[in-house]
Formats: C-alpha cells, sequence, structure tokens
RNA sequence: GGGUGGAUUCCCGAGUGGCCAAAGGGGACAGACUGUAAAUCUGCUGCUUUAUGCUUCGGUGGUUCGAAUCCACCUCCACCCA
C-alpha cells in the first residue's frame, strides 16, 4: 500500500486542496512540506505528536519535512477554535519554549543536510515593516472572505481583535516564505487550521502565480467529539518531567473502548492488518489492545526500557504481585514528621494524591483510601516513621497508586 | 467619543441587605456494579486545628450592627449609536 493510501486508511486525512496532486507528490518523495507548531507551553504534547508521526511517516517514504516553530506567530496567538483570546506571552517565554521543542523534536525526526530542517519563523516575521507588508500582501486578502472563514465565523459573536485577525494573514505569510526559501510546496496542519492554510496557498498563486497544496489532518477525538491528549491537571505532555512515563502509560490504557482502534491507526506505526486484526475483538479482548496501546506509544516517546518499566508497574498494581518498583514514588523528609510520625491526611497531600487535606479527608471518608491494601476508615489514623522502612503503597480510588519511601 | 447591559465558586448559571460557603446543571472526585471500558445508581465538591472558625462573589474605598447584594471611583467585556 503506498503512503497516501495509508494515511487515508488510517483515518488521518481530513480535507486536501488537490487529491491527485498530493497523492502524487506524497508518494513520489517529492514534497516539501512544513508543519507549524505553536509554541505555546514548554514540552510538546499528544496533539504534536500526532504531527511529528505525520512528519516521520513521509519523511521515510523521501519526503522532506519542515518543523516550522511559530516563535513569531505565537506572538500573536491563533483564534480558530478558540472561544476566547489567549493571553500574550513575552517574548522570553517564547523563546524558552522554542528551544525547549527544538531538543524535544530532534528525538523524533532527524534534522541536518538533505533531511529535515527547523526553522523559526521569528526569524523574517520579527523584522517586518509594516508599511511592506500591507502593500505586498495586503491588496490579496479579502476581509470579506476572512471574516467567511469558520474560524472567525465563531469569533464574530464574542468579539476578535485585530491581533488575531492577522494571525492568518501571517501564517499565510510563513507558507509564501519558506515556498520561495525552500521550494516548500505543501503544508499540513490540524483541521482547525484549514482556512489559514488555504490563506497561505492563495497568496502563493496570486504572487507568484504557482501552485501549493495544503493538506489537513485529522484532530484526534474520543467516541464523545472532544480532543483527546487532555486530562484534568491538563494536557498529556511528551516530556518525562511533566507527564512521566507511567502516568503517560496509564493515559492510553485507560481510553475507552470506543477510541482504541482509532488511536492505534492513528498514532502508532503498528501495521495496518495487525490493528485490523484487533478491531474483531470483542469485550474483555479489547484491554488487550489498550495494553498494546499504551505501550507502543510510550516506548515511541519514552524509549523501550522505560515503556516496559511501566507494563510492569501497571501489572504489579493491577493484577497483583510483582513490585512497586516503577510506581510514582515521594520520598518524605525528617520535617515531614511531627514526633515521629505522619497522619493520613498529611501524606495523601504530601504524595500529591489530593489537592488539599479536605479533600484528603473526603477521601477517607467515603472510603477510597488504602495504605497497603488495607483500607484506612479513620482520618485521625497516624503512621510512624518506622512503618515506612518497608513497602508503603498507597491508593486513592480504584487506580491512583503511590509509593511513599523515606 | 455617547448610550445600555454585564463581571458570582473548575465551567454554565441563580442570588438584589441578615436564613449565603452561596440554588440548579455540567464536570471532577469517591462508593456500588465491571474489563484499569462505557452506561447506570449513590455520595461528594472553598480552606483549616470541624468551629456560634477562616477566606471567597472583577478591583479599591465607603454606607450599615451586618454587603455577593446599596453608594462612589476604577478595570475589563458585550451590544447599540458615531
Amino acid at each position: 500500500m503506498q503512503l497516501y493510501d495509508e494515511l487515508v486508511a488510517r483515518g488521518l486525512i481530513a480535507q486536501v486542496t488537490d487529491e491527485k496532486e498530493i497523492r502524487e507528490l506524497v508518494n513520489g518523495g517529492k514534497a516539501v512540506f512544513y508543519i507549524g507548531f505553536d509554541p505555546t507551553a514548554d514540552s510538546l504534547h499528544v496533539g504534536h505528536f500526532m504531527a511529528l508521526c505525520l512528519m516521520k511517516r513521509l519523511q521515510m517514504a523521501g519526503n522532506r519535512p519542515i518543523a516550522l516553530i511559530g516563535g513569531g506567530t505565537a506572538m500573536i496567538g491563533d483564534p480558530s477554535g478558540k472561544t476566547d483570546m489567549r493571553k500574550m506571552m513575552t517574548t522570553e517565554t517564547i523563546q524558552h519554549n522554542v528551544d525547549c521543542f527544538k531538543k524535544q523534536m530532534s528525538k523524533f525526526i532527524e534534522f541536518g543536510d538533505g533531511k529535515a530542517m527547523l526553522v523559526n519563523n521569528a526569524d523574517w516575521l520579527l523584522d517586518l515593516n509594516y508599511m511592506d507588508v500591507l502593500r505586498e500582501v495586503g491588496p490579496h486578502f479579502s476581509v470579506n472572505r476572512m471574516l467567511a472563514a469558520e474560524c472567525y465565523k465563531q469569533r464574530m459573536e464574542r468579539g476578535l481583535t485585530f491581533l488575531e485577525f492577522n494571525y492568518m494573514i501571517m501564517q499565510s505569510f510563513d507558507f509564501y516564505t519558506l515556498f520561495q526559501k525552500y521550494g516548500c510546496n505543501m503544508q499540513f496542519g490540524g483541521d482547525d487550521q484549514w482556512s489559514n492554510m488555504l490563506g497561505g496557498t492563495e497568496l502563493i498563486r496570486r504572487k507568484l502565480g504557482k501552485d501549493a497544496y495544503a493538506m489537513t489532518i485529522n484532530l484526534l477525538l474520543n467516541s464523545e467529539g472532544k480532543k483527546m491528549g487532555k486530562t484534568e491537571s491538563g494536557a498529556v505532555w511528551l516530556d518525562a518531567e511533566k507527564t512521566s512515563p507511567y502516568e503517560f502509560f496509564q493515559y492510553w490504557r485507560n481510553v475507552s473502548d470506543a477510541d482504541v482502534i482509532n488511536c492505534l491507526k492513528m498514532l502508532t506505526f503498528l501495521p495496518l492488518e495487525e490493528i485490523e486484526a484487533m478491531e474483531k475483538w470483542e469485550g474483555s479482548e479489547l484491554n488487550k489492545a489498550k495494553e498494546i496501546l499504551a505501550f507502543e506509544l510510550t516506548q515511541l516517546i519514552h524509549g523501550t526500557e522505560e515503556a516496559q518499566k511501566a507494563k510492569e508497574a501497571a501489572a504489579a498494581l493491577f493484577a497483583g504481585g510483582g513490585n512497586s518498583e516503577n510506581m510514582p514514588t515521594t520520598t518524605l523528609k525528617d520535617n515531614d514528621f511531627a514526633e515521629g510520625s505522619i497522619d493520613i491526611l498529611s501524606l495523601l497531600v504530601k504524595a500529591g494524591m489530593t489537592a488539599s487535606k479536605s479533600e484528603a479527608r473526603r477521601a477517607v471518608e467515603q472510603g477510597g483510601v488504602s495504605v497497603n491494601g488495607e483500607k484506612v476508615t479513620d482520618v485521625k489514623a497516624v503512621f510512624e516513621k518506622s512503618a515506612f522502612a518497608e513497602d508503603f503503597v498507597i491508593k486513592k480510588g480504584k487506580k491512583n497508586f503511590h509509593k511513599i519511601i523515606l
């Protein structure tokens, strides 16, 4: 199966400007394509991961990827799909984030001569002269048409500032610039980027009379139509410091039945035939598919060793037996003890399992907390320092485990 | 620039002087049932030393025995007019 058809079969492709042309370019390894990343945080997350996978797939087929970090556009903020204006970031924060992105990306994609490129649009956007830009690209954008674009339509109701309104123009300018500098003939992006991307192909056509293409990737949605890769406490990060391999593993291990196959197709590099075989699995058998998904992804992001550890830790906790070696751990210090002991509520807070003592109290009162397999029913329960000499595992709720050591 | 309406706890949204830590819904969390799934039912949802305790209703001052509620000024937002 050729690359393009595989992408379709995996459900990755949402919209394309010209299917025939794109298929030929991509399959023939002739595409020089770019994907933009907004440096709004200091780590990439699952949403970015899809894009990175796509880059890798295309690179393996001989195409040349350009990862564009939006160090310049981040100063504006993309209004697409957002209901509120994004907080403005300082240039220092943006620069810090750009650096973090670079580091993480180079783990997945091969950069270098003739390979992938990494560029920052701050390099050409920051020094633009307002009058020059207006004269150069201004005449090619129709405000009427921009306002009709879906991404602005929503914002027409809640309000849209001129600052954000310019995002599309800046992104189009990026494409236009990359086209001229590097012969970049294709742009990929999330489906919410569609209108911004069309802006670019159009600008290239009008200014240069040349053709360029755009293709959007389906967003990773769960069966309820919500974006995946988010938890209560925020995004699922690719940075082990922000989302530990164990937590990362658990996130995927816990996806709902309806979403496993989709995730396998869109996120892993497992051959389609294997995934199709899993599609026939039913009921509790699907649990196996979830484990495969979790393992595969953890492996891709954190390496085989970490993936193995996460898997073992999970097995130990949920199936019983095994060791507690790889579970999230908190080390207590001497001053955490009052008169040689510590109470259960403080312990829960120290371990980060509950946000406050009140919350900890509730958890205990409702019978949701146990220590080393024994339910704690008394909110005043106290543990001597010596109790921590051996394994001390707290369980809160059904699947939150935490080890305490000295 | 002028006018009008608005800002409430994670979100939506009630509350127009004490009965308000603040209705209702959503979400989250916990329990039951299960397959570390979904659905359902139950509990719970500011903080703490659990008390006639403390902090909260855009901000700052004021009126009052007492303010989310009244007044003044300020900030931000939406709509209408220019």
